[in-house]
RNA sequence: GGGCGGUUAGCUCAGUUGGUAGAGCACAGUGUUCACAUCGCUGGGGUCACUGGUUCAAGUCCAGUACCGCCCACCA
């Protein structure tokens, strides 16, 4: 044997044996009668690469099915992608600019998206083999693909059938739009970010030589001591671009100051809209000037109070958030504005914020400006302030749908691991909005509605029930996209065939346990829980869960603490740590630092320091092969009569029922952390130390008990081991005693716990 | 504004029913014919953030304080 394991020669070597002997198919060396163990992977983006966050996800996941397959379990983790939508979308976007190819506009629809695929073929297996690398052993035969042809028939099937309860529907109202991306999105693709920025405060004159007096200083105790008369109001905000959007100015009822003045006008300057003046509790005495601005079409806050007063929802701005003026008939109905202000038509929102501002100092009705920091929505891909744009959009009844995924973790039917994250789970599941469900994109799911001239909407899943539906009226289908969260929410069963019902369905869902980051419990955890319950039921009917466990584990950051994103350019590649350590060292580093409920910042020097342990075992395999330690047959740790050999028998009893108890508890780093002080500080400080007298001594009987004992302890070892560091262990098993049988095959120990008593 | 988590050795972090503080790395010394120098042996190093409480006993339970971080929240 070699001083050392070459971990870079043997990966590949290994992976493909296991391969070959189709070790990782469903239910492979499954015993009969077996239980069914199911995970489905979270699918990585199919353009993306491996980072830190799928190298610990899929580790966690992969020991967990390498345990289990050893213990004889009908096991199935299921592979597969996802297609990423926005994210795809801008990758290929940018390839193709920095290319110097036409932009998505020019090209078209139909020739972006068959770029996109081919995208899509080219790079769309390499995170699969990025996976393999780290030793994932998933099914690779059911590989599957969120656009594919199965797949996209379940999203189709879901959308019609839900368009038909009621549950998705379409409407006109407020929502996140990216300027940049120009398409809607969800409430959860929006980060608030914290800014410096400003409130200006305006004058806005009051109609009809209306005035009111207005308090400008204050005793101790808050009362006003001083007024002036005014005949202008002045309202605060933080956008003044929207102003031209204004159709009311809202005060408290209870606010002395103005109480006067409610059902008075007054006129947005530079505009000349009459705007009604409504008393609205959403006005706070306490903020800005307590009056203010409402803009219904450009703030989610002033469209409920547009609705509460019936008031005029102006839009200003067109897809790309530039100010539109000319033509714009709601806009200059019932005003005339100046053409100082008609001269912002076509400008970008901030360059008109500042001439506006300007203009208002100019013509005198800027009445100051305050430093504040607020928050303020960005895009989550684009990292531009989203504007709140009224549009048609498509939403999923998600308040209804949320009622019985709440209900069934409430049972314990699904359970979450760590348990805490349920609060968090329920709070937001409690308060759900809407979910906006359609993108202006490309790539992704087109929406199965078509319209007639007359705008009336047909679902169907295919064109030709849709016009059968239209009774031959011509159709337009609808440009949109669905979310590419839409199809993940089907992920745990429409990758088992459905809407067939094949057998894996039948066999493998519900699925044991999902392996996932608290980073995606909103977007996908909670989706998958609403749809599964919806579209999965038992013989009798009743919903089935996705899952039963729920394991919830940390986030790698990096070493500021920051989350670790392609947009940020802070990613640790895991596959250089593979290339230079190894798999398993990875692995290994991985599990033993996935406490529950703390990050995990990634340090190479133990990554090292576990290289260095696969080395340890390695060596101690080598003492033990030197030493004519192989496995005998039939051999009973029971009956070894040495006191040494008595006592490893023990040790090993205990290490084995600890580190079945810690995986089945989810505790990856106690099951990590007690194999490695049973390997290094048990079995090679003290065992092999001790087995020297007796392997060198002339005693045949000690000696061939301690080389026996040392076989079989050494083996439960690698068998402990196999699902932390898969490589290593499998190559030692083959070379130990030449054997042609392969450790991914082997039975977990089951050493019957009253051994344990011995280590004493 | 609401919620959650963290604060333990120089660094990165364990510490599940409360019972004399742990690991890896780093550091100091030392050892290579004897499985392993990707190693062995020896050693230094912590008032477990702070305050108070419960208890025979608190890193561990309770209350509060201070920093740090994350998530959620309608940008006057």
């Amino acid at each position: 044997m070699d001083k050392t394991f070459d971990a870079a020669s043997a990966e590949g070597r290994i992976y493909a044996r296991w391969e070959e002997a189709g070790a990782f198919r469903a239910g492979s060396g499954a015993r009969p009668g077996a239980e069914p163990f199911t995970i489905v992977i979270p699918p990585p983006n199919v353009t993306g690469s491996l980072h830190m966050g799928h190298a610990l996800n899929n580790t966690l996941q992969d020991i967990l099915v390498r345990w289990k397959r050893m213990q004889g379990a009908d096991v199935l983790w299921q592979p597969g992608t996802d297609h990423a939508g926005i994210a795809t979308q801008m990758v290929v976007e940018r390839e193709l600019a920095a290319a110097g190819n036409e932009s998505r506009r020019e090209m078209g629809r139909e020739a972006f998206v068959n770029k996109v695929w081919e995208w899509k073929e080219q790079s769309g297996g390499l995170i699969l083999n990025q996976l393999k690398r780290l030793g994932a052993s998933c099914d690779w035969s059911r590989d599957r693909f969120t656009m594919d042809d199965g797949l996209s028939a379940a999203v189709l099937k879901v959308f019609v059938q839900l368009y038909n309860e009621g549950l998705i529907y379409r409407d006109k109202r407020l929502v996140n739009w990216d300027p940049y991306f120009e398409t809607a999105i969800s409430d959860l693709e929006v980060e608030q970010v914290e800014e410096k920025g400003k409130l200006w405060r305006f004058r806005y004159p009051l109609a009809d030589g209306v005035t009111y007096r207005h308090p400008v200083e204050h005793d101790e105790d808050g009362n006003p001591t001083a007024w002036e008369e005014r005949d202008y109001l002045v309202v605060a905000t933080t956008r003044p671009e929207t102003y031209l959007g204004d159709t009311a100015v809202a005060v408290h009822a209870d606010d002395p100051r103005y109480a006067g003045l409610i059902g008075s006008e007054c006129v947005l300057p530079g505009v000349g809209r009459r705007m009604p003046i409504v008393a609205d509790e959403h006005a706070d005495p306490e903020k800005g000037t307590g009056a203010v601005k409402i803009t219904p079409a450009h703030d989610f806050n002033d469209f409920q109070v547009g609705k509460r007063h019936d008031l005029r929802q102006i839009n200003v701005m067109d897809a790309k958030a530039h100010i539109t003026l000319e033509g714009n008939a709601p806009f200059l109905q019932g005003c005339q504005p100046s053409p100082e202000i008609m001269v912002l038509d076509g400008h970008d929102r901030f360059d008109a914020r500042k001439r506006i501002v300007a203009l208002a100092e100019e013509q005198g009705w800027l009445d100051g400006i305050d430093e504040e920091v607020h928050v303020v929505p960005h895009g989550d891909r684009s990292k531009v302030p989203i504007e709140p744009w009224l549009t048609d959009q498509w939403f999923v009844d998600a308040p209804t749908m949320a009622k019985p995924a709440i209900e069934k973790v409430r049972a314990g039917e699904t359970r979450f691991v760590p348990r805490n994250w349920e609060n968090t789970y329920f709070r937001w599941m409690e308060n759900i909005e809407p979910w906006c469900i359609s993108r202006q994109l490309w790539w992704g799911h087109q929406i199965p509605v078509w319209y007639d001239d007359e705008g009336k909407a047909y679902c169907a899943e295919t064109e030709e029930e849709a016009a059968a539906q239209a009774g031959g009226r011509a159709l337009t289908r609808d440009p949109d996209v669905l979310d590419t969260w839409f199809s993940s929410a089907l992920w745990p069963f429409s990758t088992l065939g459905w809407p067939e019902q094949t057998p894996e369905l039948e066999r493998y869902y519900p699925t044991s346990v999902l392996v996932t980051g608290f980073d995606i419990i909103f977007f996908w955890v909670a989706r998958m829980m609403m749809f599964g319950l919806h579209f999965m039921k038992d013989g009798e009917g009743r919903p089935l869960i996705p899952f039963h466990d729920i394991y919830v584990h940390a986030l790698v950051r990096d070493a500021h603490g920051k989350k670790m994103s392609k947009s940020l350019g802070n990613v640790i590649d895991p596959l250089e740590l593979i290339e230079q350590y190894g798999a398993d060292a990875l692995r290994f580093t991985l599990a033993s630092m996935a406490a529950m409920g703390r990050d995990i910042k990634l340090s190479v020097n133990r990554v090292e320091g576990y290289r260095n342990f696969a080395t340890k075992i390695w060596n101690a395999a080598r003492f033990a092969e030197m030493n004519e330690c192989k496995p005998v047959a039939g051999f009973d740790p029971g009956k070894v009569e040495q006191t040494l050999n008595r006592w490893i028998v023990g040790e090993t009893a205990r290490v084995a029922a600890q580190t079945q108890a810690a995986l089945e508890g989810y505790r990856f780093n106690d099951a990590a952390n007690g194999l490695y002080a049973h390997v290094w500080g048990v079995f090679c400080d003290w065992y092999v130390e001790f087995s020297k007298p007796l392997l060198y001594g002339e005693d045949a009987g000690p000696r061939d008990e301690t080389r026996a004992t040392m076989a079989w302890a050494l083996d439960q070892c690698l068998k402990l081991l196999h699902p932390f560091m898969p490589f290593v262990t499998e190559e030692l098993w083959g070379q130990i005693a030449r054997r042609d049988t392969l450790l991914v095959h082997a039975d977990w120990p089951e050493i019957p716990e009253s051994l344990a008593d011995r280590a004493a």
